[in-house]
DNA sequence: TTGAAAGCGCTAACAG
DNA sequence: CTGTTAGCGCTTTCAA
């Protein structure tokens, strides 16, 4: 910067206000434009380090997660942050702890010495977490999870609408006796879904049958064993509410075991717009989407504003934004 | 940390050399242990920034890919790459530029301004890439791709032997017509598979038939198009091998309509090992892994051997590593 | 064994 | 409009 000075027979001073836009610096095209050749001619780059040194923000946030970045699920929680981030000139300190919470905490310890202006906190999937103390030395946000005593802000799906939009989603075709195959594990899906579902069926005025609900870990093999379970009632289902796309997958095997084709014998809506899963099933799959890439973008955007107004929401409760899942449709209802 | 030194009685020198263990410094453990307490007591936690403003090392990696981190395939690349980086107190800046070089260029600027140490440059398909200049500013490695005139390092996957010993798997079964339904797109997989089926009929004796293999686009649908043609042959194939598992997802759907079973009438092989494909179709997709944690694991480790002796590869041709595909046995063949 | 001091590259009062 | 100057928090040489 002292050598772009020299060259352009400026001040290091002036390189710096035109380098950064000083407002109240005019400084006259003509000197600016010298200063801008200067700097190509030399192939000078800007030290972020130092300016940070200076300035206390790095422009980087911290973005903790589970292991998003590397399983298939949820990876357009990225993007969606990505997009924000880059947006306002930010980028992102990426690291997986796989849950692992000795990871996390080094982790933090590591992004706190690096300065990041702020931390992000996802998970895989919607749940109930304690992210290490460490993380509120600045401002942080949860994404796709919460904790218990919502002292931290965050952005989850709303299960409860969305479970309540796919058994709609089956009611309105004239479906009366509509299953749901749902989540074994106790996560807010696995609730909030369940809300949902009895949210429609008492829209539609029809009563909630227990034998109608099954539950099963969310794999494959597990939806092909629960959908040939409810499909052996007495009065079987005409119509199947998956938990998600992989369980909406087995239970697709079970129907093929049962000469039962989709929609015409028995209509199928899962959750979560799984890419690889979907779309490629035969009939491709009508599905509820999880806003991913809205949750990630959105977590960002918040964080930003923590860090540009520290304490603008003091006292407040922090937000807790719960989003919209569209309901996908295709050729499954 | 001058508040450290003067809690613990001492001077900044000393908390440094503590900090950084550095060698002929032998300061007492007394001493040491003094500066400790004096750490903990004040909650002193290390300024990266200027750290590495001093020492001109950030311990950062730029990690550039396409859409590596937002897509279902080819996630285990950026967690080889993680924790081999996290092994040696490296932390990976990521962006997914969606293949833009707009956006390229712009991350890559950026990264440089925060002086990362080097770059990883990734795609999510092996292919031949043109990756920015700027790049070369700092040692940098490419991931899954390579540069027409190998001017850069690279790790890629080797198609020839894992065509091969996919369709290899397929022959000693006893097959003697085994299909091949290759990608249209003219990548280096496409090339490479094509002659290690090719080099797996050699093996056997088996003469090559031009109407044995057909090509499609990488799809389920075409994967079922080309399927139902190869098995309309007079001869049909008793076995099929598939560009990739998302095509052998369609050919499923093809002997399915066609009443075949798998692998009782035709046997099957995939290539990727993709997670929510292989293991879940049914019955599970024997196929080959492509090696995506080794190769974000060798990319990092390569990169920090250069970043650590910066001349000591000078006069030679970077390497082009070849990184083996290993075969995943499930039940379709 | 420890300390003083210079300086990494930049920002931002303050002065002119 | 532009320049002088004092640090930001750390590393490292040199001296004691």
């Amino acid at each position: 910067m002292k050598d772009v000075a020299k060259r352009a027979g400026v001040s290091q001073t002036t390189v710096s206000f035109v380098l950064n836009n000083v407002e109240n610096a005019n400084i006259p095209a003509e000197t600016q434009s010298r200063i801008f050749n200067a700097i190509e001619e030399l192939g000078y780059r800007p030290n972020a380090m130092a300016r940070h040194l200076r300035s206390n923000r790095t422009h980087t946030i911290g973005f903790l997660s589970d292991v998003i970045a590397t399983t298939p699920h949820a990876g357009q929680i990225i993007q969606g942050a990505q997009d924000r981030s880059w947006a306002e000139d930010y980028l992102l300190l990426i690291v997986n702890t796989g849950g692992n919470s000795k990871i996390e905490q080094a982790a933090i310890e590591m992004m706190l010495e690096r300065r990041v202006d702020g931390f992000i906190y996802a998970t895989m999937y919607h749940r109930v977490v304690t992210p290490p103390s460490a993380i509120r030395e600045v401002p942080a946000v949860l994404l796709d999870c919460y904790c218990e005593d919502r002292s931290l802000p965050s952005v989850v799906p709303d299960e409860v609408t969305g479970g309540r939009l796919a058994t709609e989603a089956l009611l309105n075709q004239g479906h009366q006796r509509v299953g749901f195959i749902n989540n074994v594990d106790p996560v807010p899906a696995m609730y909030g879904r369940l809300a949902g579902y009895q949210q429609a069926l008492a829209l539609y005025d029809l009563p909630f049958e227990e034998s109608l609900v099954c539950t099963a870990s969310s794999t494959p093999a597990d939806g092909c064993v629960a959908a040939l379970q409810l499909m052996s009632l007495p009065n079987p289902p005409t119509a199947l509410f998956c938990f998600n796309d992989r369980m909406a997958l087995g239970v697709y095997q079970a129907l093929r075991k049962l000469n039962l084709r989709v929609p015409e014998d028995v209509a199928v809506v899962g959750f979560d717009n799984q890419e690889l899963i979907a779309p490629d099933l035969d009939p491709g799959l009508t599905t509820m989407q999880l806003p991913h890439y809205e949750m990630g973008s959105w977590a960002v955007e918040h964080l930003l504003s923590l860090i540009a107004h520290p304490d603008q929401h003091q006292g407040e409760m922090p937000v807790q934004y719960v989003m919209n899942c569209p309901l996908v449709r295709r050729a499954s209802v």
